[in-house]
DNA sequence: TTCCATCGTCGAAGCGCTTCGACATAAACC
DNA sequence: GGTTTATGTCGAAGCGCTTCGACGATGGAA
């Protein structure tokens, strides 16, 4: 193993303009770099990621906290573990991977023996019983949802409530006076996840300012399940021209089911989701819907962290505003 | 931040003692380690991982390198992970989380710096470049997949050709006699993933050996692409009463079309899978199904991880047998 | 009883890096 | 021209832990 002895041998300097030069902490000429430089690419020269964490008290390894609970779309999970991967290393800094079921333990294991430096926590309930030690935690975290209180937390998400006003004024626009949305299923709701319930929140909120009959329908996420709204909304609302679906996993079949049912999307029903980009591109009828950015989201929230590990001054909340993509599912209501 | 030197102090041993008493490598007396304990009880104390990955050049930490192409079922990848966490955790480790996408110098970096002290790696190619490298490297690893040349290497995956063979004899015990194989995207086995292929040689050889006609269609991960396979297969081949699927995707849409077809499963036609076992359970007709044990498969990939870090004896292949549940998607071949 | 092995503990030497203060040297000021 | 100030580099002191050799105490073998 090279060190960082050896590097400065063959530069002819001390060890610690070395360490200078990599971590630019303090002015280096210009030719004393150039030939440490080299000497670091001549002999392979990697510093020891302990020897660093030691010395520095910063291990440069960021903490990801992942939720593996039903009604969670692990796609949109996966994508995020991604994009934080990435993000993180842009910014020089590794990514531990750590279940929901350490649970509390977990992260105060990580943070106690400095394993990492920060974390982002994934799928923050609104009660959450994790966030008394992460406020009190020495290191820094960011939070991907909206706790109830999120006095003293940085988090992030997309702006769900605005996310559901989108699609009711989208559908309001288009003439649409009868609306209903399909909701994630009963246990997301249950678990007092922050981001279903905006939704519905905005879906409300929004249908009562235009005046549009609604009604709100969680959905579990099966085909079957799929099937049983459509016929409900079919039997129970036979003036139902709009529909909103926050739920990933029956899009296909939701859709599949009005069809069958008689009711052809868009010309019958208009139909957004609120949803992947992806997911809403690829199904037999693309839809138009609001997209869950969660690469953007991912990244952002990395980015939030960095700011936080440079003590530089950081918004608390952070809403991304929806973003609504126009495809095949919506048309003017067809007033016959 | 409380350290071993205060642990010491405060049950009055030196920190060497502290020391052995966390790592059991030198005997110490039953009263001493008690007091030990005690003493790390009631202080919180926990060893900083820096220090300790300096000193023991061992960081406790292993990588996890994760696939993110297309035609890769990502809930297959998720579950894997969580698997490898918690199973690493059993053992003391925490799991870094590296992109393919950081490719080798990824690889390179992470083990150069000390960060992990072994490599877990998924979706191997049959000729993946990152192979010299792995064996080059002064840290073990375990492949999740059978690369063209594994010698010297730790791989570990379902055993595919089996799974075909297991499938085919499944379908010719029901007395079946023409039988088809709907398979991956094509993309999977242009890139030489094995696993792929080795359905299709397990697939035909049992077909072979049974004196069965069969034939291979690759399939693109939609459902259309899944609807023109059932069309094709219905048009060129109507003496065709027995399938079997290797492409999580397009399982739904699959069934779906065949019934539309006019085919119902399984009066009409036999349908098995290789799949997750979740994902066969939860369709409208539960298919036969022979499980991709991710799960399982991730668990003895950090287990023979561990042995190699250890320094113990590894077998270089294990295959783990497939294991077929029989659904609602078999039956014996109805002959009019 | 003597000798040797084992047990239980300690002290000290590092592991490879960062960082602080010190110290030249060069540039800038009145 | 002398005093500051900034610039560029070095040496040494740790960061918190593990591990090795040493050493007294104990106990069984001879």
């Amino acid at each position: 193993m090279v060190k960082i002895t050896d590097v400065a041998r063959h530069a002819g300097v001390s060890p610690s303009t070395v360490s200078y030069v990599l971590s630019g902490k303090r002015p280096i000429s210009e030719e004393t770099r150039q030939r440490v430089e080299a000497s670091i690419r001549e002999l392979g020269y990697r510093p020891h990621a302990g020897a660093r964490a030691l010395a520095s008290s910063r291990s440069n390894v960021l903490a990801l906290v992942v939720p593996l609970r039903a009604g969670i779309h692990v796609p949109v999970v996966m994508q995020f573990a991604v994009s934080v991967v990435t993000t993180a290393r842009r910014h020089d800094h590794d990514v531990l991977l750590l279940t929901q079921e350490e649970g509390e333990d977990g992260l105060r294991r990580v943070a106690d023996t400095a394993l990492v430096d920060g974390f982002v926590v994934m799928d923050v309930q609104l009660d959450d019983p994790r966030l008394p030690l992460l406020r009190s935690l020495e290191r820094p975290s960011v939070m991907i949802g909206f706790p109830a209180d999120a006095e003293g937390l940085t988090c992030i998400d997309l702006d769900f409530k605005a996310a559901g006003e989108a699609c009711v004024e989208h559908l309001a626009r288009l003439g649409h006076r009868v609306i209903a949305l399909v909701g994630s299923p009963p246990e997301v709701y249950v678990r007092q996840t922050a981001f279903a319930q905006r939704v519905v929140q905005g879906f409300t909120a929004a249908a009562a300012r235009g005046r549009l009959a609604s009604s709100v329908h969680p959905c579990e996420a099966t085909p079957a399940a799929a099937r049983e709204v459509a016929e409900q909304l079919v039997r129970e609302q036979p003036a139902l021209t709009g529909v909103v679906v926050h739920n990933e996993a029956v899009l296909e079949p939701l859709v599949d089911a009005f069809e069958q049912l008689g009711l052809r999307v868009p010309t019958d029903l208009s139909v957004t989701a609120i949803c992947p980009d992806e997911l809403a591109e690829n199904l037999r009828v693309p839809l138009t819907s609001v997209a869950l950015p969660s690469a953007e989201v991912g990244e952002r929230a990395v980015e939030l962290l960095m700011r936080k590990l440079d003590a530089k001054t950081t918004p608390e909340a952070t809403l991304l505003p929806p973003r609504m993509t126009e495809r095949a599912s919506t048309a003017p209501r067809n007033t016959p």
